[in-house]
DNA sequence: GCCAACGTTGGC
DNA sequence: GCCAACGTTGGC
């Protein structure tokens, strides 16, 4: 069961560092970015009928040498409509969307706060507390994944943050 | 509706 | 750069 604990649900994010790391969203104006480029159908439901603006999410690196969760960022926007969809220039452009129904959707995250210690797959690996994780799962590709009550504690532990105070 | 081909993700 | 896993496409 995704944990939703005292009305609160949890997250992981996946981003590319190189396309926007941690820091990079730490960085941002209001250390907000639109969560965009989503077109995976799956993915796509979770960010539409499930993440909430208030859920708080892992913002995990991947696509790099060293894959691994950074830090705490939180849902500041819910879902909607996802530009890139409509925007012939962009990379993520999508002829079949249309702005009268649009196929994606896009969420608005915020950072809230950099892990002291960066936490990398691997070690995730090493929990036996993780065991059933998603992301560990083979061949998870799901850029975004619901993240239970218990992993979020043991991996903000991991990386170094008091869950009691967060 | 099946399924082979192809593209993408993402760890290693 | 390799390759496993998985999603999508398109012929039939």
């Amino acid at each position: 069961m995704a944990g939703r604990a005292g009305g609160r649900r949890y997250w992981l994010l996946k981003s590319e560092p190189e396309a926007c790391s941690f820091r990079d969203l730490l960085a941002a104006p209001r250390r907000r970015t639109a969560w965009d480029g989503v077109r995976n159908y799956q993915a796509r439901n979770l960010l539409r009928d499930e993440v909430r603006a208030g859920d708080f999410a892992l913002f995990y690196h991947s696509g790099t040498k060293l894959p691994g969760v950074a830090g705490i960022a939180r849902i500041a926007r819910g879902a909607e409509p996802d530009p890139t969809q409509f925007d012939p220039d962009s990379e993520r452009f999508d002829p079949k969307s249309s702005r009268s129904d649009p196929t994606w959707v896009q969420v608005v995250v915020e950072a809230v706060q950099e892990f002291p210690t960066f936490v990398p797959l691997d070690l995730l690996r090493r929990q036996p507390a993780l065991a059933g994780m998603a992301l560990l799962r083979r061949g998870q590709r799901l850029s975004v994944q619901p993240v239970t009550e218990k992993e979020w504690r043991s991996i903000l532990a991991l990386g170094g943050i008091d869950a009691r105070r967060s």
